[in-house]
DNA sequence: TGTTTCAAGAATTTCGAAATGTCAAGGGAA
DNA sequence: TTCCCTTGACATTTCGAAATTCTTGAAACA
């Protein structure tokens, strides 16, 4: 959740460039769009049925998260993705993250503390269903559990940095996407170390909360690198022609 | 530095767009603009001499980095400064800024050293010319001190990483401006602190290096709040009227 | 055969005006 | 008087087309 949600629950009504902007983020974030693909003006304003001065004013805020990336006079792009930039991305993460739950669990009162119980609570209860996983970009489970790592970070005093993480958060949510993609089924324990996350962060104990997010993100990382050096899928899509069709489903 | 310029180093020409985003965020950062003053969309399209459409484009990539806020149906404003903001940004550039140092200090290869020596000479040999510096935001001190900073990081394995720090060090860089009006003689010895930083990092001595930065960092952000306090100037351009004149200078 | 130039076509970028929404002052009703 | 509704002025937002730039493919040249 970037600053976009903030600024529209500022006022109750938005602004169609708002609204555009979030459906063309949960697309990218969605893995709707090939990573590398071009973004033409024409396919969007159809898509989303408004100018080309509202989309590209929504492409211009994404490009500043990293999401899309933009040349002059060449139009936009989708993000490509690649074994080096996941690896960028993972340091990142991982430095961030972890300084951000430190001061979450160091300065988070009673409030953040019922926040994430609650949080973990429904990460717990709600199923991850694999089909609904692959086809939505909005299943039940991404959604807790975007907002359980959310929470985790909220007991943190500085909004930014929280913002930050949040935004890395989501870049990541996009690799997760296409490497899901050649390989269904992650078998590894997340519930656990979800589990266990949890119990660290409430019972205050900072170096041990950290050192399991730290491998949490590590691991994600290492088992999509692991799948892409195998498969070779982000050879592919690095180098995207664009002449290739570039709405994937 | 943002992926502004990144964009534009990319293919010779730039676009009319690059070029307004460039020059607002440069007013911006450089004091031109009252923080909390509303932006109206004449007064800048007459300003920079481009459509509302191009401004606000470069507006909104502005409010992602956090520059600059909006909301639906009222337009721009100039990110209002506060005490507790300024807090939540040190906490954040702190945690951020220092973390890149260390992976930058453990990973840097000989050219990095040899641009840190260099962008460190710059420093030294360019003198602070306090009238220049209050007056003009391209000043020679501020370009090489901001150099020297960016390189401090650059050899930081992670791209992203040294993004994040470089936007939030521009945030920083407009309460300085502002502080600055009211105090114009800090007469803290921050050319010895660069010197000692930069000594560190050399030696590869990571725990004091990050310890001198977080210093560098920590003490300018108290001498502004200690400023701030005593003063009130921030109270007063928290709340700003919005028919108070938007242009300072 | 390979390289360069040029023109048509397509895409991006920019503009100026139309549409939409906000805000405050003024007028009427309780 | 106080409150609420209307109304008009002003600002923001959106659109559709014009202007500019890039790409492509073929023709001309070495």
């Amino acid at each position: 959740m970037g600053r976009a949600s903030v600024r529209a629950m500022a006022s109750g009504r938005s602004t169609r460039g708002e609204e555009v902007y979030q459906r063309i983020k949960a697309d990218l974030v969605g893995g709707t769009f090939q990573p590398g693909s071009k973004l033409p003006s024409a396919m969007l304003t159809q898509r989303y049925g408004a100018s080309a001065s509202v989309i590209r004013e929504g492409l211009s805020r994404l490009v500043e998260q990293g999401l899309v990336r933009s040349e002059p006079q060449q139009g936009y792009r989708v993000a490509p993705i690649s074994i080096a930039d996941l690896e960028d991305l993972a340091t990142a993460r991982c430095v961030i993250e972890i300084q951000a739950l430190k001061l979450s669990i160091e300065r988070g009162d009673l409030a953040w503390e019922s926040s994430l119980v609650a949080a973990h609570h429904a990460l717990e209860r709600t199923p991850l269903d694999l089909a609904d996983y692959a086809s939505s970009r909005n299943d039940p489970w991404t959604i807790v559990h975007r907002r359980f790592h959310e929470v985790l970070l909220e007991g943190c005093p500085s909004q930014r940095l929280i913002s930050v993480a949040i935004a890395l958060r989501d870049s990541g949510e996009l690799y997760r996407r296409w490497s899901q993609r050649a390989d269904e089924g992650d078998i590894r324990p997340v519930a656990q170390e979800h589990r266990l996350i949890t119990r660290a962060a409430l019972d205050r104990d900072v170096t041990r909360a950290c050192q399991l997010l730290e491998e949490h993100i590590r691991l994600t990382a290492c088992s999509i690198t692991a799948r892409a050096r195998a498969e070779g899928f982000m050879d592919v899509s690095a180098v995207v022609d664009e002449h290739e069709p570039a709405v994937a489903r």
